[in-house]
DNA sequence: CAATAAATTGATATCGTTGTCAAAGTATCT
DNA sequence: AGATACTTTGACAACGATATCAATTTATTG
């Protein structure tokens, strides 16, 4: 049926070890013959067998993405970066949804690694902000790659986004358009990245010498029901800010629709931004000035890191970490 | 290391033979001894050997999702219930991005397919429109199953959508709302489901005696962008209608931005409605009225289906149509 | 140049299943 | 009871790759 390494192995006049070799880019095969049986290969058309390949080296040639309810346009961003990643590589993308509350979340993500052979994983938030269960997976010699705020130090590699100097650098933005009152709705406590825009957003006030007004700062979830509440509890006060700063874009949106129902014109009365640039940031009216992360290009590097580990890959790939972009749509206006 | 099929068959005293047919529920092994093998698996926790299994027996028990370019909320939809139905069966999901519009779309899935000896595939829209790009994996006997609009008899099992009685009966809401002035949006031309939406809209309006206007009916290609210039054509007519039924939600979104820019008020002056319930729909104000298809249960049905092919399932799993649901929201308003 | 070390190559076992086919056991029929 | 058919079972080959380890070739050394 199709080739094997036996057919490659009789047209270039080699041992089937040989075309092992070569096909693994082992050393000591001397020039002439790799020569020889690569163009075997490519006259053939041959292509390992994935599940031999697997069922002898042990490995699967799969990753598997963990993730706990992110936002859909969240998630299809990871996807899309990982699996550029996987194109030329031969990997394969499994997918394996999570509950970062459940209490054998260990040892049933250590059983489905073991199952699959899963060769490695690559862990998003809130679930790379869970110290105990990386601990759990570093003790199972199981290999992973993070995405995640930079807030951490990981002996395996990650990859993160300076949600601390993005959300200084917006608040900065904000300042600049003339306001001086401006609230500030929190994300959901088990994200790092919620504290990190929090700190960001605490001291560009005060660098600025701008006060902080804790009425105006809400707790939230990143759910857009949450931006709703905190913008009740704020446009109830007697008086309320001129800007509102939510540390994700469903939150703003949420802002955006009880400003609307008090009558309060965005933005001419307030502005609001919001975090993520997620599909909906463009499509409400007036557009949300929000924060982008890399999302894709993040995800595509934390699987190359990955991958980087098991394939001693050509080129060197390290830790990084990658800048977010700042946009400034319809919904901040400038103050004169 | 871990437990193999000969640890099983040395603990229940028989052949690994008769532990492989087991296992595979095969027929002709006696009750007792079925149960005697259960109960060895059981206890030693033995899981078959993925990679070996499909080297001998030629599968994968990989199925893949091809999908063109959806929007991401479908997209993580589909694949919540694609997941959902692997579950249990051992099968896992991986992902494949196309291109509909590339020429060697057929050999390059065929390759795909080949290569990882994929066990099947779930194709959704507009690459479920393809008659040729199905006819192609027919004659290689490639094994799929469809998730699309009502329109086409397959071979092959598939789900679909009533996207024409959805349409139908939303287009009768808005009449029923007192809109006698009513606009709508066309989808993209590749998608079969855009020509059933602006049919049930037309029927629609012809059985409850209503006219149609031309300038009204404006083309679009499911972007947001392509509903903001649609809307601009219409509103800068001399009058423009007091509803416009958008062939989805982003281009319902594109609408009302439109509208906002020309002062007009959404829903006093103009009704918008769309189609999907997209994330989007909710977080915009006013909230947009839309239609709902079971998109995660429709996935999971597509894959159930397809599983039932290769293992013998227990429940029938036949093709199915999926009703949508009428969602009402402040985007709609009563005329009185 | 012989002796030794290093690089290259191949024969064969092996991974953990399923497939083949024949043997053994049971049931059914004259 | 014996012949026949059917059910149940197992021994062993096979899938297509990598691993082991010994054999061969080539390079280096004194």
């Amino acid at each position: 049926m199709s080739v094997t390494i036996k057919d490659v192995s009789k047209d270039a006049g080699v041992s089937i070890k040989t075309v092992s070799r070569v096909i693994n880019n082992e050393d000591n095969v001397s020039e002439s013959t790799k020569e020889k049986v690569l163009k075997s290969v490519t006259k053939l058309g041959f292509k390992p067998n994935k599940s031999a390949q697997s069922l002898r080296s042990k490995r699967s040639y799969m990753i598997a993405l963990l993730y706990d309810n992110p936002n859909k346009s969240y998630l299809a961003d990871v996807q899309g970066g990982i699996l550029q990643a996987c194109k030329r590589t031969g990997y394969n993308l499994v997918l394996q949804e999570c509950n970062h509350e459940d209490e054998s979340l260990s040892s049933s993500i250590i059983e489905f690694v073991n199952d699959f052979k899963i060769d490695g994983l690559i862990i998003t938030p809130p679930l790379s902000d869970m110290d105990e269960f990386l601990d759990n997976l570093d003790s199972e010699n199981i290999e992973y790659s993070i995405i995640a705020p930079s807030t951490k130090k990981s002996s395996s590699p990650y990859v993160s986004s300076n949600d601390y100097d993005a959300s200084y650098e917006m608040t900065t933005k904000i300042i600049e358009h003339g306001h001086q009152q401006i609230g500030f709705i929190k994300g959901h406590k088990m994200h790092s990245a919620s504290s990190l825009r929090f700190n960001g957003f605490i001291n560009a006030l005060d660098d600025h010498g701008i006060d902080r007004n804790f009425d105006w700062i809400q707790d939230g979830d990143f759910s857009f029901e949450s931006g709703f509440n905190a913008g009740e509890k704020i446009f109830n006060l007697t008086n309320f800010p001129s800007a509102i700063f939510a540390s994700n874009d469903s939150m703003a949106a949420g802002i955006m629709k009880s400003a609307r129902m008090k009558n309060i014109n965005v933005p001419e009365q307030l502005s609001i931004i919001g975090f993520d640039d997620s599909p909906t940031a463009q499509q409400v009216w007036p557009s949300m000035s929000t924060v982008k992360q890399p999302v894709e290009e993040m995800a595509m590097h934390a699987a190359k890191l990955l991958i980087a580990q098991f394939d001693g890959l050509t080129e060197k790939t390290v830790s990084k970490e990658f800048k977010s972009e700042i946009i400034i749509r319809e919904s901040l206006s400038q103050l004169s």
